[in-house]
DNA sequence: GCGTAAGGCTACCCGCCAGTAGGTAGGCGG
DNA sequence: CCGCCTACCTACTGGCGGGTAGCCTTACGC
């Protein structure tokens, strides 16, 4: 009308306050994933949010505020998504190929989740590796019970036990590693990437239960 | 003789020059090993290599030469302590073999070297993450070899290959993950950690050669 | 219409830290 | 004993970025 012409700039206002908490969450975990905790400023997230900074900290609190909050959506996200694929009811080897597919599947949709929780979190210290490490401890855990459970029931307990735990850090790390691996080569499916680490991981197991054992000739 | 007993403090002082640069990157190692690359401080790597500031500075040049230097010199010195393990002249298993002692060793005993290239250098992003990345890349593809020449040895190299570098990626991955699952075990041997590591893999890929497939059940 | 509370901003403060200017001290050739 | 070079230091600056004070503005109940 008698407005002048000059555009009253386009950006969203007076939103309620959880949208733009989800707004800033989706900021500060595209910003941290990118430059790290501390190379990355509020002021770049407040930017990219599309808000100004004091909001940041009213709705958020301090820096680690705002990186624990994001540290702990992105985790419950991931383990929602695990979970969700996972039926308790199946044989071992089938639990754990549904649980690496949804793995995978997940880390293709978010990887910037993906990233600022295996890459950044750890190298803050304190708190919140503490609570990472937690969450890839309880994924351990969960991977050495499948271990143990699919030996015994084969009979033998005892090998598997004893090194169950190194081997499900073993496991987790190379399902991780291969899942950097193919944030490079975003062409396999999620399916591919599964397969090849039961190829790897399950007949390796399948040997050492049936009583195979490697050992250095000579 | 006359001089007063006010002790002149013990720092070593006038070194020469290579003595120097050799205590300000044993000293950085330390610092961004346990702060990472943005939360060390000049300060505090001079503290620690009891030297000042300008001494890093005309000697090592900015802070991120000085990071630069410390990755190049840890990666040289993990590629030589694995290389001088390896024979190529042995089977493929007895290489990786080899290979795996080496490198766990090499992590307990220089394990803040393992922590700055590991976990440090790829949060900084630029130059020396793919300084890291193309070592890392090296070894991914020195293990890809080893499966493929396993592979064709036996006549089976088709499947093999194509998921190669995937699957080298992974063990790969397994190899760090457990290196960092050792670090808070540290009365587990090299030797048992390597060969944890080659029931589980070496086994798996044995059966692949045969021509074994893992697939899901209906 | 009018108080009032919640959404939102601009503009600032201040500590920390990378990087430097400019100086001192000890050895060595002459 | 004199110049000079190299080893080495104290003491500063400049800016970046976390965090805040204080103010404006829209919506909504009454």
């Amino acid at each position: 009308m008698s407005e002048e012409d000059q555009r009253p700039p386009e950006r969203a206002r007076r939103l309620p306050r959880a949208v733009r908490e989800r707004q800033i969450l989706d900021a500060a975990v595209q910003v941290f994933s990118r430059h790290g905790y501390h190379a990355a400023s509020m002021d770049e997230i407040s930017d990219v949010a599309g808000v100004s900074k004091p909001m940041i900290y009213t709705y958020l609190g301090s820096k680690e505020d705002l990186f624990g909050a994001c540290i702990r959506r992105e985790a419950t996200r991931l383990l929602e998504a695990i979970q969700a694929g996972v039926q308790p009811d199946l044989s071992p080897d089938m639990q754990l190929w549904h649980g690496l597919r949804s793995f995978y599947r997940f880390v293709a949709e978010y990887r910037e989740s993906w990233t600022v929780l295996h890459r950044q979190a750890l190298t803050v210290g304190g708190a919140f590796a503490a609570e990472v490490t937690d969450m890839r401890v309880r994924a351990i855990q969960l991977v050495a019970a499948l271990v143990v459970s699919a030996g015994t029931r084969k009979g033998v307990g005892e090998q598997a036990e004893f090194s169950g735990e190194g081997l499900s850090a073993a496991l987790v790390g190379a399902a991780e590693s291969l899942a950097d691996w193919a944030l490079d080569h975003p062409d396999i499916s999620d399916g591919v990437l599964a397969s090849w680490l039961m190829n790897l991981v399950w007949l390796g197991f399948n040997d050492l239960i049936e009583g195979a054992v490697w050992k250095p000739s000579e």
